[in-house]
DNA sequence: CGAACACTTGACAGCCCTCAACGTGAGTGG
DNA sequence: CCACTCACGTTGAGGGCTGTCAAGTGTTCG
C-alpha cells in the first residue's frame, strides 16, 4: 500500500534542502532560470524569493497532493520524480506525467480552486513551493513573471500532444526516452545514463500501452544495440538511431 | 485547392458584424460572459471593448492564420467554425481542434513569437480580434481578466485528454459528438440538430481514426437508433445512450 | 456532361491487448 | 543465513479492433 501521508497541505519548514538558502535560489529552479534568461532584476527576484518555501525530503509513495485537496501553491522539483495521475471510476489509474528537477506541477490546478490530479513521489523529493495567490498578484506588478507563467501554461498545452497521436508501440517508447533523457540533460544530468524512476505500469499507463508491451519494446530496443537496460538502470547506446524512431512522434520540440 | 487568403494580418475594419457594436460585446463572447460573470465591472469590459476588432467575414478555405506567421492577437469565434491543424514533415495533416462561437483560438501562440499552427475557416466565420500585447498590457491592471487568460490557457491542457487515450473507435466517436452538441448549446444553439461543418476526413483526422472508420461507426451508431445523419445534417436521437458511450471518455467534463 | 472530390462499402492483414504462467529480486522474519 | 512472500517484470499464445488497400457510389462545380 502506498504511504497516506500528504505533504503538500502540511509544510515543515524547518525542513530546508542545502543548495538554495534565504538569499540564493536552487541552481535548477524552472523559475530562477526563466526570469533570468529573460532579464528579470535583481530586486524583482528577490520578491519572487520571498514567497518561496521549500518542502521535503518526501519519501517514496508521500503524496504531494491529491484530488480534491484546495489549490493554493505550485511547485518547482528539486529533487526526485513526482508522478501525477488521476483515478477514474473503473478504478483503472491513468499517468499524467512524471516530473523531473527543474519543473513545475500544479499548474493545472489554475482552473479551478481544488487540484484535478494527484501527485506522489516516486523517490526521494524535494519540492519549491509557491503560493498561487501572492504568485498571481506579483504577476500582476511584474510583467517578466506574468509572461513566464503564460509561457509555462502554454508549454504544458503542447507537452499532451506526445500521447495525442496514434503512434506505434516503438514510436512512443523511443520518444519517452528521448524526451526523458532531454529533460535530465537540460538539468545536468547525464543524457545517456539515467534511472528509470518509475515502475514498467507506470511508463506502460503514460504511453497507453500495456505492460507486457512495454517490457517487450525494451527487450527487442536492447537485442537490437539502441540501449541496455538492467532492471531500472537505462543505458542509452545509439541517440541517433532512437532519436530517427521517435522523430515522428517528436517533430515539433 | 484551399483559398490562400490570409484572413488575420490584414484586417478589413470596414467590415463589422451586425450584433456587436461600438458600444456592445457579441452576445456570445467568450470573454464578455466569463469577465461578467467574474464581476468584471463596466469601466473594465469597456477597456477591453477598446481591444477588439471586428474580423470578417471570412469565407471557407480562408485562412485566419498560418503556422510561422508572427503571433499578434487571439480571437473569439463569433460565428462559423475554424479548424486548427499542422502539417508534419510527412506531409500528413494533423487535425489540432475545432472551435465554435465563443472559443478562443490562437492561445498556443503564448509560448513562441509565432503560430504554431494553421487556423482555417470550415464555412463562413466571423471572428473578434484581440492584440495579445494589449491585452496583457490590460491583465496585468485587471486581476479578473488575467485570471480568466489563465483559465483560458489551463482549460485547454484539459481538453487534449479527450485525445490522450487509449479509447475505442466508439468511444471516441461518441465523445466527439457528445463535446460538440454541449459546445453548441453552451451557446444557444440546438443541442439535437447540428451540422458537421467538417468533412469526414477531418474529424478521423482529429479522432486518429481512418476515415473509412468515421464512416462505419457514424452508421453503425444510426442503424442502432442513436441518430440519425444525412450528408453533414446530424440529429442526435438518443443523448443517454450516446452519452453512456462517451462516459469513459468524458468523465472528467 | 465530365471531372474532381467526398463518402461509402468490402476484404484482409497486422499490431497490440488480453489472458495466463513463470521468473526474479527485495524485504521480512525466523 | 535461509525460507517465504509479494510485487514487479518477463515470456508465450491467441484473438479482436482498426488501418490499409481497392473499388464503387454520389454530389458539386465548372
Amino acid at each position: 500500500m502506498v504511504n497516506d501521508k500528504v505533504a503538500f497541505p502540511r509544510v515543515d519548514p524547518s525542513i530546508l534542502a542545502d543548495d538554495g538558502d534565504e538569499f540564493h535560489f536552487c541552481s535548477t529552479c524552472a523559475f530562477s532560470q526563466a526570469c533570468m534568461a529573460q532579464g528579470m532584476d535583481k530586486a524583482s527576484l528577490g520578491e519572487l524569493h520571498m514567497l518561496v518555501e521549500h518542502v521535503g525530503p518526501l519519501h517514496a509513495g508521500d503524496h504531494v497532493f491529491r484530488v480534491g485537496d484546495p489549490f493554493e501553491a505550485i511547485a518547482a522539483v528539486r529533487a526526485g520524480t513526482v508522478k501525477t495521475y488521476i483515478i477514474d471510476p473503473g478504478g483503472r489509474e491513468h499517468v499524467l506525467g512524471f516530473h523531473f528537477p527543474g519543473e513545475v506541477i500544479g499548474l493545472d490546478g489554475i482552473d479551478g480552486d481544488t487540484y484535478p490530479c494527484n501527485a506522489v513521489a516516486l523517490d526521494t523529493v524535494m519540492l519549491c513551493r509557491f503560493s498561487f495567490p501572492k504568485i498571481s498578484v506579483l504577476a500582476g506588478r511584474l510583467p517578466g513573471l506574468q509572461q513566464h507563467l503564460f509561457r509555462l501554461l502554454s508549454r504544458d498545452i503542447g507537452r499532451a500532444a506526445l500521447l495525442a497521436g496514434d503512434w506505434t508501440a516503438d514510436e512512443r517508447m523511443a520518444a519517452f526516452l528521448v524526451m526523458m533523457s532531454r529533460r535530465l540533460a537540460a538539468r545536468g544530468f547525464s543524457a545517456d545514463r539515467f534511472q528509470l524512476t518509475m515502475a514498467r505500469t507506470d511508463i506502460a499507463n503514460y504511453l497507453r500501452l500495456a505492460p507486457e508491451t512495454v517490457s517487450r519494446v525494451l527487450k527487442r530496443f536492447q537485442s537490437e544495440g539502441l540501449l541496455h537496460v538492467d532492471r531500472r538502470e537505462l543505458e542509452i547506446l545509439d541517440q541517433g538511431r532512437l532519436g530517427a524512431l521517435a522523430a515522428p512522434v517528436l517533430w515539433k520540440q
